[in-house]
DNA sequence: CAGGCATGCCTG
DNA sequence: CAGGCATGCCTG
């Protein structure tokens, strides 16, 4: 019963956007609610103006005023305006198209030893990358031909799962509160970061925290466009992503804002990329069977090469003496597949029906 | 190089006292620099006015304009004043000495099982509470004479190792931030939760929290004083307590602050107190070895005996000769049961699944 | 409610 | 840098 009350101390899988909202009582600072109105008109110019979600901030001078920037000054300063967070936003297209200019998010093949703390390192198999929180995460983009001039790259992180795709990615409280860095963009899940190539932080219309670099024809001799980023919270972080899957949301867009390509990519950011994506590996090929042989990482002056078997898929044949038996056991087997497409809510009701009876029996 | 900058990123067991300083920066709230110096006089007072540095506040009107509960309110709202957060302060003296009255924390010694995430247990071997966040847990303490009237119990937490000693136990950011009860202490790590008995939140004069219960004499036919309080952060929480051994300072206090008594314990937060206690004690016992056998946590309905029902409800015992058997069967019997909760749609796209796998199998 | 995984981080 | 622990929390 303590636990039920609103001390802070519920936990789990679950947003923590409310508390951008409530956090912050601030009595004698009544114009937060112009502010805040007046952001929402942006806002609601911005939807009008372009259809499309992704609305690209046109000058450097309206990026001031962005509801991006404000929201930054009012996590660390003032309550957050509850129009821009504390909601739930509409799904973000996750569906990956190359358009004309065949855009394209590419990973060379990298022929370096997967360390267990390796800054970056993606999975083919899993079509996923794996990146250590605050190093630079180098990615790759390809076009088959120059998009318009004033092009620009757009990343925007989502959750992978339905219960969370309306959620906001963004930072955890406890790194955004902590950064003391001059960074514009502090409360941001990913930094884009270029020297060279002209960054901007911004929101989409219904408030997903976004990074656009403009896009740039690759360096000669080579066949790729590379983008520096970092991923400023890990996977697991509390109150932030939470252990949630995350996706990241690659589009190419015109100056207009018009979207020419998307491409989307899972990623986990933890302080171990090369042990995750080999556990993950792992897990995926022999989702049942015992960790006996638990994955070695090689020392990278020692050599080694066992390969694991992967029985999960193997074809079987049970030999079963006498009809009745085999009439049972088929079902079983039919059971027992058929239990892999039962979903966690059927489990969940059907583990609490469990608990029930078994107190009722006594 | 991009983890060296002050970008949030930092970790490791360190103090992040620092944080609640730097970290809200307000130029158009310049009342707050008036503020604290007023908080610092008040300070000074108390410091001249009382030698022991812990400060019985007299009334609950002072209560009200204690450095505690502005805290409180700047955590919420403003910047921390530097003098009463972002500074190391003296030990606070951890020596037991029972005095006068020979007062003492005492374990009265609990029969009921020690389940994986029991809410609160006791080591004697280790000396160590182990509490579960957020649940009442009981303290015990025994007077062998009444000490005055007024007299109060201050319990106040303190780091253990040397290192850390000089730091102010206090809540972590997430679950302070995150508290949206009306909770007069929630920055507090401890809380006392007597409905009875007078409760004060207030801070040594070198600032440390802490929490006093007016003692009273044990309820007729009991021989201790039993208090209850509750820690609202895990040991491990970040930014917090951030994994660092924790000791509790209980002292027995007259109404003019002198201490008359002072009893240690060490304390342990987390989420499963009966497998750390466990854990540590078997660590403590066999420090190097392997651990090969794991204690088994015992499920309470085990053992417990059936009944009877009638009709398709039945419940009926399968007698199994065998470990494997069993474990088969009883994979068997939930698959069965959750056969059962499958949609007739997901049963089509099964077995037109199964066809496939048939044929490619040929 | 116990088993055990996931994952930050400490150690050598 | 790999091994491995500590610990929140998910699973069955
Ligand atoms: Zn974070
Ligand atoms: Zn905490």
């Amino acid at each position: 019963m303590a636990t039920e009350q609103n001390d802070g101390l519920s936990d789990s899988q679950e947003s923590f956007s409310d508390f951008w909202t409530t956090t912050f009582q601030i009595p004698d600072l009544n114009d937060v609610d112009l502010e805040g109105i007046e952001l929402a008109e942006i806002v609601k110019k911005c939807e009008e103006a372009v259809p499309n979600e992704n609305v690209k901030v046109e000058t450097p001078t309206v990026l001031d005023t962005d509801v991006n920037i404000v929201k930054k000054e009012f996590v660390k300063q003032r309550p957050v305006p509850s129009q821009i967070i504390d909601k739930k936003v509409p799904f973000l297209c996750v569906e990956s198209f190359s358009g004309e200019h065949d855009f394209q998010v590419v990973f060379p093949h990298d022929k370096s030893p997967i360390t267990k703390c390796i800054h970056h390192t993606y999975s083919p198999d899993l079509k996923k990358l794996f990146a250590k929180m605050g190093e630079r995460c180098p990615l790759h983009f390809t076009c088959a031909s120059p998009p318009p001039p004033g092009t620009v790259i757009r990343a925007v992180p989502v959750f992978r799962q339905s219960e969370n795709m309306m959620d906001i990615v963004t930072r955890c409280i406890n790194h955004t509160l902590q950064d003391k860095s001059s960074h514009e963009a502090t409360s941001h899940f990913i930094r884009a970061e270029m020297p060279d190539a002209m960054v901007e932080y911004s929101n989409t219309v219904h408030g997903r925290e976004s990074v656009t670099v403009l896009y740039q024809t690759p360096d000669s001799g080579k066949e790729n466009t590379m983008l520096l980023y970092r991923f400023m919270c890990n996977s697991s972080c509390p109150t932030g992503i939470n252990r949630r899957p995350v996706s990241l949301v690659l589009t190419l867009e015109s100056d207009t804002g018009e979207v020419l390509g998307r491409s989307v990519i899972d990623i986990h950011v933890s302080s171990c990329p090369g042990r995750d994506r080999t556990g993950e590996e792992t897990k995926a090929q022999a989702p049942h069977m015992k960790k006996q042989i638990k994955k070695r990482f090689v020392n990278k002056r020692k050599h080694e090469a066992p390969k694991e078997k992967d029985d999960d898929n193997d074809l079987y044949y049970l030999p079963v003496k006498g009809r009745e038996k085999y009439e049972l056991l088929k079902k079983m087997k039919i059971a027992l597949d058929l239990e892999e497409l039962v979903t966690p809510e059927q489990k969940q009701n059907y583990y609490a029906q469990e608990e029930e009876n078994q107190r009722s029996i006594v």
